[in-house]
DNA sequence: TTCCTTAAGGTTTTT
DNA sequence: CCTTAAGGAA
């Protein structure tokens, strides 16, 4: 094994020391992800079935990627795998065992937006004011109990929790848990913390069922530990209980998650719980030069609760780590994107080097404008993710409801979408009617002549008709010939294809992408199941992180410090470094949240190998006003010794030449557009002069006065503004505003 | 019931 | 600045 000699002796002994319960306590950039790989690719290699093997990971892509390289090193068998995360892997158990909970197995998961939109529904049964019970903080609220497994009963009776929520004036809070609780139940579904508290029920109630997986399970492993809540942490000790061959990987000093019920806490109780465990520190760090080690080191001492641990490094001391000082966000953008171009330039690097990291995704714009306007590509990871859009929403409703008749918000959601006559009090007709009763709502809708009656009676039975009709028509088909049914037959495809509005044409193409997606789904040749059911599960579970797969040596990438946790480049700027920015206004209150914002700050200082570049600006869109900042207090806990501020040119406003506004900036996370190109674009013909464009149709060739020669896509003259889409030969596609834009029509 | 206009309120972070 | 909710008219 020759992969040994490239490890150093606790990374080895990591590696090699398979049996009973470990704990890794890995240092950023200490090579966590190679001994993870070595210790799975080890056991398998000492002929341990892939088959019996469980890794847990943090997200979908890490899972990935971990098995990609075990297979490089041990072969196919790596297919064998159980890998991914807990959310996915457990989702995937519920399937096969959910009916022994009284859930069919195609049970719907619900999203953020659908569990919100449910607890909306709930508040305006209870005539409960949605701006007090506001629908985030009730989900939080509910969500924070799910994991650590107080189910609704036990809640209500919880004379702690009633008090809270007494004090917080929302003394209803557990009637609303309860509610919700059985309405995602009433409709089959389950939300993203139901996946992991339900597996506890299942292992809880079902003791066969749980030695059937410890049997399955000789090896399990959790990566990222420090992010684990208490559900998930119970559910990874059942598993390994009769074996107790447990290892978990973690970094408390790179705990981010507390919002999401992370509970720094499982580290602790792990050590107690495991009288005989193991614990291996992994502190060198080959990531990372000396300066940017101790910048870490130097800002991470500030926190008070932390495990004795020292990250060191033998890499070169490196450059200083810069302070960007700029006058407001535009010009942090243009600081930043110069500052890109210049170190590409001095030190030899590809635009794929960078990594621009914010604090939220709002931060975005001002590096995508600065950046376009350079010409760099750039992609952004996050955000608003394609499955989140309204159109493709709508789509994967009309699936969900054809497989899950059940599925409350996905029916609320295409009820009368495309319009079809059944308005907002018909619909609150059924859901008062499906309460009264204590059924779901497609169980009214099937029988709304009998219990309502009256003049929709004959449109709800058309929709209902319509729904069992899809059911029927996909029984034999897979997902991608269901999904192209439905999106025909539903009218869905029509109504989109009938707006020639621009907007309408890029959501039309939006179905042409899923229903690609889907196809990609059914065609992959692994998969064994290619229903739609499957492709649902799989589909809610799926982050658009996780999607991207280009390689992109010359894109520069955008995004939140958060998703770029477990990632590395050779030069990284921390951008916003601002107060009430970084750290956030809402982190304030209390020491434990200003020390997970600090350890936030920590994780995006230790993504850098080479460089580290930190800005701010002294002044910031927020809301649409100019609001004056301060550098944030992050920036004095670093030690200067390693800070360099760098005096900039400050340049003007306009030094970039302005391009149309229309151009929408890329704030999801589709094919990156390319770059705009620097002026000048195009000189214009000598005989140039602009055309009377009310005569402008499709086909025609044009020319732009800035933007050259080109074809004419198509002409929306729907709205005030009448544009066109025009393909131009250098610059790709764009859309003009016919009022201003000046062009001269060449050939008709 | 639908569609349009206007008002208000909202930015953490993600499975 | 943006999006969504609410209110009023056809």
């Amino acid at each position: 094994m020759d992969y040994l000699e490239s490890l150093n002796p606790p990374q080895r002994e990591a590696v090699l020391n398979t049996e009973g319960p470990m704990m890794i306590i890995a240092g950023a950039g200490s090579g966590k992800t190679r001994v993870l790989t070595y210790r799975i690719a080890n056991l398998i290699g000492n002929g341990v079935d892939a088959f019996n093997i469980l890794s847990l990971t943090f997200t979908n892509k890490a899972a990935k990627e971990m098995r990609n390289r075990i297979e490089s090193v041990v072969g196919s068998e790596a297919k064998n795998l159980w890998m991914g995360t807990f959310h996915s892997v457990f989702a995937r158990i519920l399937r096969v065992e959910a009916e022994k909970l009284g859930y069919p197995s195609n049970f719907t998961i619900y999203d953020t937006d659908d569990a919100k939109s449910l607890i909306k529904t709930i508040l305006k049964e209870l005539h409960l004011d949605d701006k007090i019970y506001k629908p985030s903080s009730i989900l939080a609220r509910i969500s924070s109990a799910k994991n650590r497994l107080i189910g609704p009963q036990t809640y209500a009776k919880d004379p702690i929790l009633m008090a809270d929520d007494a004090a917080a004036l929302r003394p209803h809070t557990g009637k609303i848990y309860l509610k919700y609780a059985e309405r995602c139940f009433k409709a089959g579904a389950m939300d993203f913390d139901d996946l992991l508290y339900n597996t506890n029920v299942l292992f809880k109630l079902h003791l066969d069922v749980l030695n059937k997986y410890q049997n399955r399970f000789h090896y399990v492993m959790v990566d990222e530990f420090q992010d684990t809540n208490i559900s998930q942490y119970l559910i990874t000790r059942k598993l390994s209980a009769l074996r107790e061959n447990i290892c978990v990987v973690g970094d408390d000093a790179q705990s981010i998650y507390a919002f999401r019920g992370a509970d720094i806490q499982n580290i602790l109780n792990f050590e107690k719980d495991y009288p005989d465990l193991k614990v291996i520190k992994l502190e060198q760090n080959y990531r990372s030069t000396q300066n940017i080690v101790q910048s870490a080191n130097s800002l991470i001492s500030k926190n008070h609760a932390q495990l004795r641990k020292a990250v060191w490094t033998s890499n070169d001391s490196g450059d200083l780590v810069e302070v960007i000082k700029a006058s407001s966000d535009n010009e942090e953008g243009r600081l930043v994107a110069n500052a890109i171009f210049e170190q590409k330039m001095q030190d030899k690097l590809r635009f794929g080097d960078f990594a621009i990291l914010y604090r939220t995704n709002s931060q975005s714009r001002s590096f995508e404008e600065s950046l376009r306007r350079m010409n760099i590509k750039y992609k952004i990871v996050g955000g608003l993710s394609f499955y989140q859009r309204k159109e493709v929403k709508d789509l994967v409703a009309y699936l969900r409801l054809t497989v899950n008749h059940n599925d409350e918000e996905a029916l609320k959601r295409i009820i009368n979408y495309p319009r079809r006559g059944i308005g907002d009090s018909t619909v609150a007709n059924i859901i008062v009617k499906a309460d009264e009763n204590n059924v779901a709502l497609w169980d009214v809708i099937v029988a709304y002549n009998r219990l309502i009656g009256g003049r929709a009676s004959e449109t709800i039975q058309a929709f209902s008709i319509l729904i069992k009709s899809f059911e029927v028509a996909t029984k034999a088909k897979d997902a991608f010939e269901a999904a192209t049914f439905i999106a025909k037959n539903s009218g869905l495809l029509k109504e989109l294809y009938d707006d020639k509005t621009v907007e309408g044409l890029a959501r039309y193409e939006n179905i042409q992408e899923l229903l690609n997606a889907i196809k990609e789904f059914v065609d992959s040749p692994e998969r064994e199941d290619k229903t739609l059911g499957a492709f649902l599960q799989e589909v809610s579970l799926l982050t658009d992180t996780e999607k991207k797969g280009e390689s992109d040596e010359e894109t520069v990438t955008l995004m939140t410090i958060h998703s770029s946790k477990g990632l590395e480049f050779k030069s990284v700027f921390v951008v916003g470094l601002e107060e009430d920015l970084f750290p956030s206004q809402m982190m304030l209150s209390s020491r434990d949240d200003l020390e997970e914002e600090r350890r936030l700050f920590y994780v995006a200082i230790t993504r850098a190998e080479k460089k580290l570049t930190l800005s701010y600006a002294t002044s910031r869109y927020r809301f649409g006003k100019i609001k004056p900042c301060e550098p944030s207090r992050f920036l004095d806990e670093i030690d200067a010794k390693y800070l360099k501020v760098t005096k900039k040119f400050v340049q003007q406003e306009d030094f970039f030449p302005q391009f149309s506004k229309d151009e929408p900036l890329q704030r999801r996370n589709l094919i990156p557009k390319p770059a705009l190109p620097v002026v000048p674009l195009h000189t214009p013909s000598s005989n140039f002069n602009p055309s009377n464009l009310n005569i402008l149709k499709a086909g025609m060739k044009v020319e732009h006065i800035k933007f050259g020669f080109g074809v004419v896509k198509m002409v929306d003259i729907s709205g005030n503004d009448k544009k066109a889409v025009i393909s131009f030969e250098n610059i790709g596609d764009k859309t003009l505003l016919l009022g201003f834009a000046k062009l001269m029509i060449l050939e008709q």
